[in-house]
Order: C-alpha cells, then sequence, then structure tokens
DNA sequence: TCTACATAGATGCAACTGCATCAATTTGTC
DNA sequence: GACAAATTGATGCAGTTGCATCTATGTAGA
C-alpha cells in the first residue's frame, strides 16, 4: 500500500535513528553519566532559567509521556540535579527548577554527547545536507513545519 | 562542538522517528494487533522462507539484542506464530520458522503498519524527496550506504 | 454554594529491558 | 584426543515503562 520509496525512507528512518540513538547512550554510559533523557529534560530546565518549568511544560516540550517525566523527576530530585517549589497561584502544581549540581551534569553529559553529534551527524553531511535533512524530517513532523 | 546545523539534525531526526513510531504502534493497539518488534521478526522470517533463520541471522538483521530476541522468540512461539527447530550439524543451535498462523499475523499486521508509513511518510514526501531522505539517512549509518 | 467536570501530578501492578552470567556446544591448538 | 577459548542461546535480577487509576486542586454552570 505505501510506495516502496515510502517504506524504504521508513525502514532507514527507524534503523539509523535507533543506531544513532543506542550509540550516543552507550557514549554516555561509558564515561559513567546519566542516560539521554536526563539531559533533555536538564537540557529544557537550563534554557527555562530561574523561573522554572510545570511538570506538563516538560511533558509538551520533550514528548515524554506523563508518567514518565513523573518518575524521571523524581529520580532527578533524588540526585539533587534538579529542585521542587511549590506555586503559588496553583495547590495542584510545582515548579521544578535546575540546581547548580544539575547544570553541572548537564554540562559534563554536553561534553560526550556533543562529541557524539558531532561524530555521528556533523562529521557525515555537509551544512547543505543538514540542513536538508532537517527540512524534510520537519515535513514529517505533526504538526508539519518547514523551517 | 558540533554546528548549530547538526545539532538541529540531529533534534529532528530523534523527535520525528520516536514520534512517527509511536503513531505507528498507537494504530497497532488499536487493531488489537502486536507491538512493531512482532513486526520485524516476522517479516524477516517470511522473507527467509521455509529455511527459516538462527537466532543470531534475527540479531544481525533486526539489530535487537541477543536477550531481546531470545525473549520475543519465546513469546511468539507460545503464540503459535513461530517453530523452533533443532538444527543438525549445530547442537547448540535452533532454526526459527514461521508458522502458517504467523504468516497471518503478519499479513494482519501489515494492513495496519503499511497504511501509517503511507500515511505518516508516504503522503508528505515526493517520491524525489523520499528517495533524498533514504540517501541522506543511508549516509549516517555504520557502516554507512549511499544507495 | 453546590455539583459536575477538567487538570496536575503520583503510583500499584504487570510487562518489558538491560545487565550479567550461565550451560551447552563447537572450534582451534598443541 | 585434551583443553582453552569462542559461540549460541537462555535466564535471574534489578530498573524502567505502560496502563489504569487515584488523589488533590481548580473551573464552570445551575
Amino acid at each position: 500500500m505505501p510506495s516502496p520509496d515510502a517504506i524504504k525512507a521508513w525502514a532507514r528512518l527507524m534503523r539509523v535513528s535507533r543506531q544513532l540513538m543506542e550509540s550516543a547512550e552507550e557514549s554516555l554510559k561509558e564515561d559513567g553519566l546519566p542516560p539521554l533523557a536526563w539531559y533533555d529534560v536538564l537540557h529544557e530546565l537550563a534554557e527555562a532559567g530561574e523561573g522554572g518549568l510545570r511538570p506538563f511544560q516538560l511533558i509538551e516540550r520533550t514528548l515524554f509521556a506523563q508518567y514518565n517525566v513523573s518518575r524521571l523527576l523524581a529520580r532527578l530530585e533524588a540526585d539533587g540535579l534538579v529542585e521542587k517549589l511549590a506555586v503559588a497561584d496553583d495547590g495542584r502544581g510545582q515548579t521544578v527548577r535546575i540546581t547548580a549540581r544539575g547544570r553541572e551534569t548537564r554540562r559534563r553529559m554536553w561534553a560526550v554527547y556533543g562529541r557524539s553529534i558531532a561524530d555521528l551527524v556533523g562529521a557525515k553531511l555537509s551544512a547543505d545536507e543538514l540542513g536538508m535533512v532537517s527540512a524534510l524530517l520537519g515535513r514529517l513532523r505533526h504538526p508539519p513545519a518547514a523551517d
């Protein structure tokens, strides 16, 4: 039902993304660093700054499942990488803020993760080709984006 | 350390592939069908024909971890979708062959999975663009391939 | 205000994954 | 042939994920 072209593109997408992700994950593990999911959260929180983020905002940004974020934050808090603050105008919620220790961990993770990205993607394609990949994949998003 | 272009392409690759995979997985679940991993194995076994495949060959083809394949095959066997045969010239090993029931399940999965691929990828990009995606992603593989 | 409903986040339980290791067999070397 | 090393596949255990559900708080309508 899908064209052979579509099947091939799909297969490549699934295989290559899994392979690259596992490779990056492995590099982090070799250096005794936490998994990629932790980086995603620390990254979002670092960008958010002192104001922090509500868990549901993290869910929107990372696309992780709600229960996953809930437990991931519990682990990050247990490791002292983030702190949870009650939020004034909503008794249900909380604000999550990255700690100094969290920023330090993120920095050390980026040293390894960034190198993986550079090696696995940056070194394999030209700037033009990288732009083309971004643009094409952007059109597969939901909702699609062309930038 | 990686260029902004590389970071963006990486981020798109990770997000889009996860999003599409989850979408396809969800469609299967909605129809009461097994997860994608089952399809991958049934697909390889169907292509292999009557001769079947050794588990380690499945590992090479699917890139799943050894323990994962071992347990996945146990579940497939429990469901009667594959059968395990002792192999004559290697007392350690076994040959795994797809059953008629397995072929039927694969067929029903493809009806849903194929539609996902057509909708999520085939309908979003032209044939040329699909070819470009395949070619670019192929260069990210290890080892790289240009086809 | 009282009630129904929506939203934020946590959690018990079952299934699955990753890791390390195991047993069984084969292969290579002397 | 005997023994070390490699290969094939399975499995115990701990950690994680997915699902469903729960509690607590907020919002809207009569």
